[in-house]
DNA sequence: CGTGTTATTGACCAACATCAAACTTAGTGG
DNA sequence: CCACTAAGTTTGATGTTGGTCAATAACACG
C-alpha cells in the first residue's frame, strides 16, 4: 500500500471519502522522515509548520506531569494524523514521540489548508478526525478514573486491536503491541510492576499470550466484558463495522 | 450581558473576533431553555441536531462507566459551548448534564453550518474551539494518571479559577464553585470521603475556605506550585493573559 | 561473551476506597 | 417559626489496590 493510500485508508474508517477527494489527498507533498525509538517527532512548545502523518511503526503523544512522571495520551499506528491540532494552535502543549522506530510524512500546512479550503467535504473530515480524537481521550479519562488496573489494560487492548482491526494491521485474531511494561504504565496509570502482574494474571486466565511485546488476544470477548468496553467512542463509519 | 454576547466574550478569550463576525454570531437563533439541577441537557445515545450554549450556571459532560461509576470530562462555564462536536459525529458518546440550575441556548446544526460556512475565520475559530476542548481533556488524563489527590483537587481549581477569570465571573480573588464533594470525586476520580479529607486539609492550610460550595482561593501561587499548574494548555488569546 | 534494557519476584507500605454512623445545612410545609 | 426531611458533609475504623524499593532473571544486540 503506498503512503497516500495509507492514510485514505485511514480516513475511510471514519467516513466515506470520495473520488476527487481521494485525488486531492494523493496530491499532498509528503516529506519523509524516519525516527530511531524513542526519538521525538513533534516537542512540547515547538510551534510546527507542517502536519505529521504516521506510516509505519507505533506512535504516542505524551507530556509530563512535574517534571518527572510521563504520562502517554495516546497512540497511533500507520495512517494516523497526530498532530492536526498544530494546525490551528500554534504551540504545541504535549510531545510526540516514536515507541518503535517510525517511518512519517510532513505535510505542510499550507498544503492541508489549500486541500480542505478546497473542499468542504475534506474539511468536515478533518473536523470529524479532531473530534474523534477527542472522544478517544473522553474514554481515557473515563477509564483512568474508574476503572482498575486489570480492567484498565483490558480496556486498552480491545482499544488498540479494534483500531487496528479497521486498518488491517491484524493478522487474523493477534496483533503486535510493541509497547514495553513501561509504556503500558504510562499510557495507564499504573506502575511497572504492577503492569507486569496483571499481564501475568491475564496470560494465566488465557485471555492473552505473550512474546517480549508481541501480543495474543485470545479471549476478545472475555476481554471486552472485563473492560467493559463500547467500540461506540471510536466513532467508525458503520461500512467499517459491518466488515466485523 | 446579552446572551449573545456571553458567547462572543467567551470566543474572545481563545482568539480575536472581527466585527462583521460578531454580528454572524448575534444574528445566530436561540431557543431558550432552562433546566433544573441534575437535568440532562443531551443525552448519550442521543442524536442531537442542535448545539448546545451555555447561558447560565455550571454545565458538565460525563459517562457511566461499567453502568455505576459515573466519569465526569470536562466543566462548563457561561459562554460554552459543550457539544460542538455533535455538528460532526452524529451520537453523543457522552451525555451534558446541569450542576446546578442552567439557563442554555440551542442552536440549529444548520444555522452553525451555514455561519461557518461563510466565514473562514468563524471555521478556524469553532475548529480552535474544539481543538482547546481536547488539549484540557490530555490535561485532565495526564492529571489524573500521574498527581495524588491533593495535586489533582488543587490542579482542578486552578483550571476553573482561571477559565472563570478570563470570563469576568470572579468578583477578586474569590470564585463560586458549586459542586458537591460527591461531584468533584466524580471528576477527579476520587471518592467522596477523599475529597472531604484533601479539602478539609486545604482549609487548614490555608488555601482555601469554604462555605457550602462558595469556595474563595486565598493562596493561588501556592495551589499552582502544588498542581504543577501550567496555563499553556487553555490556549488563551494572549491578549486575556496580559490582563492578568 | 559482556552490557544494557526489560521482565519478574518478593517484601513492605502508603494512598485511597469502603462502610457505617453522626452531624450540619437548607428547604418545605404546617 | 418550628418540626421534618433530604441532601450533603464529616468522622472513625478497617481493608485493598497498587506503589516503592531492591534484587534477580531473561533477553537482545554488538
Amino acid at each position: 500500500m503506498s503512503d497516500h493510500d495509507r492514510l485514505i485508508k485511514r480516513l475511510e474508517t471514519i467516513a466515506d471519502v470520495t473520488e476527487s477527494d481521494k485525488a486531492a489527498l494523493r496530491a499532498l507533498p509528503f516529506r519523509l522522515k524516519r525516527f530511531e525509538e524513542n526519538q521525538d517527532l513533534v516537542v512540547q512548545g515547538e510551534k510546527p509548520t507542517d502536519c505529521c502523518l504516521i506510516l509505519e511503526g507505533l506512535a504516542a503523544r505524551y507530556k509530563f506531569v512535574a517534571e518527572v512522571r510521563r504520562a502517554i495520551l495516546s497512540l497511533h499506528f500507520p495512517g494516523d494524523l497526530p498532530d492536526l491540532q498544530s494546525l490551528q494552535l500554534e504551540r504545541m502543549d504535549h510531545s510526540l514521540t516514536a515507541l518503535t522506530p517510525v517511518r512519517a510524512a510532513f505535510i505542510p500546512h499550507s498544503a492541508v489548508r489549500t486541500m480542505i479550503h478546497n473542499s468542504a467535504k475534506l474539511n468536515d473530515l478533518i473536523i470529524r478526525y479532531s473530534l474523534i480524537d477527542a472522544s478517544i481521550f473522553r474514554q481515557w479519562i473515563a477509564n483512568i478514573s474508574q476503572l482498575n488496573a486489570y480492567e484498565r489494560i483490558a480496556h486498552l487492548l480491545c482499544e488498540v486491536s479494534e483500531r487496528m482491526r479497521v486498518l488491517n494491521l491484524l493478522d487474523a485474531k493477534s496483533f503486535q503491541l510493541p509497547m514495553t511494561q513501561s509504556e503500558l504504565g504510562d499510557a495507564t496509570g499504573l506502575s511497572t510492576v504492577h503492569v507486569n502482574r496483571v499481564l501475568q494474571r491475564m496470560r494465566k486466565e488465557g485471555l492473552i499470550v505473550s512474546k517480549g511485546d508481541i501480543h495474543l488476544i485470545l479471549d476478545r470477548e472475555r476481554l471486552r466484558a472485563i473492560a467493559d468496553f463500547n467500540v461506540d467512542y471510536l466513532h467508525f463509519n458503520a461500512r467499517v463495522l459491518d466488515e466485523t
